[in-house]
DNA sequence: ATAGGAATGATTATCATTATCGTATATGTT
DNA sequence: AACATATACGATAATGATAATCATTCCTAT
């Protein structure tokens, strides 16, 4: 757990639709939403906003720095807090749970391979998409 | 080059639409092709093709495994030869241009992360954005 | 050459996301 | 606390990529 994100700090107006949608990534259960999954659930607690005002304040977030934007196969884009720790994802096919990991030797090795090639890595996206072979597998939706 | 790629064999019926878009991959000077790319290569041609008809053809052609589909971050879905051996990519901020490589370090790794945690791997997309270093970046444009 | 099913292409629809714009609100100042 | 004003909100229209419709055209087997 990190120290409460205030919106002041991040150079943003301290408004009523900002901090519902903050609190939704500080305080819910999934790490991982989409603009749709965030309009969802407000409206679903009764807080409603507009869903303009989602897409806009998500937006606002990952250019303050706040949020990370994911694009998981498909066409909608997910958010996440930002807790300044890079990594990378295993998504599960049948029930869209994501998984989260870090590899030292992948992020390296990625470095030296562009390197080699002459460039200068600006970003990366890797997204491993799999079955539980667990039983863990609730099946559908993240 | 490998073999020329016959429709039939595909199970698709051999038309004059699938022939051209077919040839541009195969013949074309760019190995990594949005819808778009191809809609506006083919009416550069002379050769007029309804945009309907090269997303269907496209997507048959995903199915039928002939080409791969890929997300380079953003909205457009880009596609390539499928010629059988997994590869991912460098993607140029400057210029779009696309790079391959392969590492079986890395395959090997994210297997083996997938595995430790319960899950089998059954695809996966990883995508480097990264400057040209070198002046060799034209700038602009796939 | 013919027939019948599949493919094409013009167009419309869909879905996620962005732009507009009039109204409401946060915040610094009286 | 009431004000002023820049900003943000939200309903809705617009956009851009892609999918669905459907009447017409084209393969391919007979
Ligand atoms: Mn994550
Ligand atoms: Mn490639
Ligand atoms: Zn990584
Ligand atoms: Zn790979």
């Amino acid at each position: 757990m990190s120290q409460p994100i205030h919106l002041k700090n991040a150079g943003l107006k301290s408004t009523l639709p900002r901090l519902k949608v903050l609190n939704l990534f500080e305080n819910g259960d999934e790490r991982h939403l989409s603009a749709e999954d965030v309009y969802k659930k407000l409206l679903g607690s009764g807080d409603d906003v507009g869903l303009a005002t989602v897409y806009r304040v998500l937006t606002q977030f990952e250019q303050a720095g706040l949020l990370v934007r994911h694009h998981f196969e498909g066409d909608k884009s997910v958010f996440e807090l930002n807790q300044g720790k890079h990594h990378d994802h295993i998504v599960c096919i049948q029930c869209d749970r994501v998984e989260e990991f870090y590899d030292a030797t992948i992020e390296s090795r990625q470095r030296k391979i562009a390197a080699e090639r002459g460039f200068s890595v600006q970003d990366h996206s890797l997204n491993i998409y799999a079955n539980c072979t667990k039983l863990k597998c609730p099946n559908k939706r993240i």
